[in-house]
DNA sequence: CTAACCGCTTGCAATTTGCAACCAGAAGGG
DNA sequence: CCCTTCTGGTTGCAAATTGCAAGCGGTTAG
């Protein structure tokens, strides 16, 4: 049962920080967590995902201590899950504004740009290149930033 | 954030009964959960889910202690989120057939598919209309309990 | 009058969560 | 070499949540 698995306060939160941050080391991913996750609560949920086969655990080569998470091809396949349940949340639940603006982004693109996203996704997290800097996940960030940035002003002025 | 809301291991649940069993009653939902729900949790959850304006509690007229719980609009519009979990589990977990085979066919239906789905969920939790049995959940129902005879029998045999 | 049924509560043990402080090893700069 | 910073975590502990079994006041059918 899928709920079983994902049905917790945060592995669905942290596979969704993974996917839409990029980050993928464990201090960043701390740190990126808006919804301020405890470091004991990241590092059971990484291993827990990690042995669920949704997450792989490598090596940095330029770090000795350093540790890569990344999303596996199970893990890239939730995004159409995520888009709905985004979409869903961003209708019914009062969320913020730069979390609204992405979900609503990604369900109104539809299967066709769930696709492209899952086919950059597996280009950063399977193959290893670089995320592209005109890619889906580039519009995503910069629409989730430009809202942040008008509530900061609006609370501001 | 939906997860929030929804991200425990049970309320996603007690929402998926209700919607594929057609069950309305406490008694009924707490034999009916394949999974074996507490009976102080179902309380709990029900109570959460009004609350938060999924499902509303209505009284039967037929019986001055019954109590019906009907899915309201928020509720019906998470027929893509489960379509979507659903069939991600189908692909990825294991589970039983009989879960699997209405997964599938629920997302291999598509948004058409969701849509009549939706609108015969409507008819029965919103306006009070008898489930037809020529409908997608008796479709779905159908399958569901082939699928559980098949095991059944294989285990048997 | 009695037995079954209604939604739901209670008491209690076990697990899970959240918080804060802390750790050993590794890298960088002087 | 030495000190600071950074790495992915761990530890101890209190609080909240979960799971189990039994029970409760009231209702209804026979």
């Amino acid at each position: 049962m899928t709920v079983e698995l994902l049905g917790d306060r945060w592995s669905l939160i942290v596979l969704r920080d993974i996917m839409f941050s990029g980050k993928t080391h464990y201090r960043e991913l701390l740190a990126a967590s808006t919804e301020g996750i405890a470091s004991n609560i990241l590092a059971s949920r990484l291993a827990k995902l990690v042995a669920a086969g949704l997450l792989t655990r490598d090596d940095d080569p330029s770090h000795r201590q350093k540790v890569e998470y990344h999303l596996t091809e199970a893990a890239i396949q939730l995004v159409p899950v995520l888009a709905q349940l985004g979409a869903w949340g961003a209708r019914w639940l009062e969320t913020t504004p730069e979390l609204t603006v992405r979900a609503e982004l990604l369900a109104a693109g539809g299967p066709p740009l769930w696709e492209r996203f899952m086919a950059e996704l597996r280009a950063t997290h399977l193959a290893g290149a670089p995320t592209p800097a005109d890619g889906v996940l580039a519009d995503l960030t910069a629409a989730y930033h430009r809202a942040a940035a008008g509530r900061g002003r609006a609370a501001a002025g």
